[in-house]
DNA sequence: CTTGACCTTCCTATGATGGGAAGGTTTAGA
DNA sequence: TCTAAACCTTCCCATCATAGGAAGGTCAAG
């Protein structure tokens, strides 16, 4: 099939397979004699699973690694756990980033009025982070 | 003071400092005859304006507008709290979304043996996501 | 044989940051 | 007074994953 079904049926657009391609991600594939890509259905399983491991937040890199242990019929399912759970816990650490940032805007903005005077708690506090030490 | 020097007590590296001139989010201040940046202590104080609004996960263009809000001195506090809270909605989506990341590879990996065999449901379902929608 | 829907490669951009090269300036010390 | 170190300047390149677009070749249906 060309990459153009190969884009649809994989949920990967055509653009990022030749990227992929193009990083050594997923191999170069056969082409026609007029040089159009041609994919099987092991190549679509390929890219499928990029994708799933991509919307679960492995970059390309840890991709690439996880690709490798599928591959590795050898692995032992301990590689793989503790593969997944360093990135889950990357996640949580990335997780706990953006609620600090939520809870503190949340919190600037509980004591800001909201209303149509200027005085305002959020920017006094961008203005004069030494305040957060202080109060 | 030099650039070097107006980093230093801002926390934002010389680098950019420089990028922020050249893409106008801080004005392009003076320079000396032999063309070093000239810095007062106003722009080291939106320099730090600027470092504590990254630092809570505004991108440069908002911070831009958090800027001219700050400058607006007859802006309503209402229209602060507003963009405040526009951004703690868009952190908390983030947040959503990689908590359903973590979650999902948290439930993959306690489902895992984690011994030495090689079959893995955590790669498992890398490779066949059509398992999630049936099981 | 034409037209439209494909495909190809190549270049550009994004956002925020850092690294480094090549070269000019300033300052402190010998 | 000279020199070396520590500054500064601009300019280019790289990151990461993705998309847009141009210029041109191919294929299939009418």
């Amino acid at each position: 099939m060309n990459i153009g079904e190969a884009a649809r049926v994989s949920g990967v657009s055509a653009k990022m397979v030749r990227y992929y391609e193009s990083i050594g991600l997923i191999r170069s594939v056969t082409r026609t004699q007029s040089g159009y890509r041609v994919y099987s259905d092991d190549d679509v399983h390929a890219l499928r699973f990029i994708r799933r491991a991509r919307s679960l937040g492995f970059s390309v890199d840890e991709t690439s690694q996880l690709l490798a242990l599928w591959h590795d019929k050898s692995r032992a399912s301990a590689d793989v756990k503790a593969f997944a759970l360093k990135h889950v816990a990357e996640l949580e650490t990335k997780i706990a980033e953006l609620q600090a940032m939520s809870r503190t805007l949340q919190h600037l903005a509980s004591h800001c009025h909201g209303n149509d005077r200027p005085d305002c708690p959020i920017l006094d506090d961008l203005a004069d982070d030494s305040s957060r030490a202080s109060r």
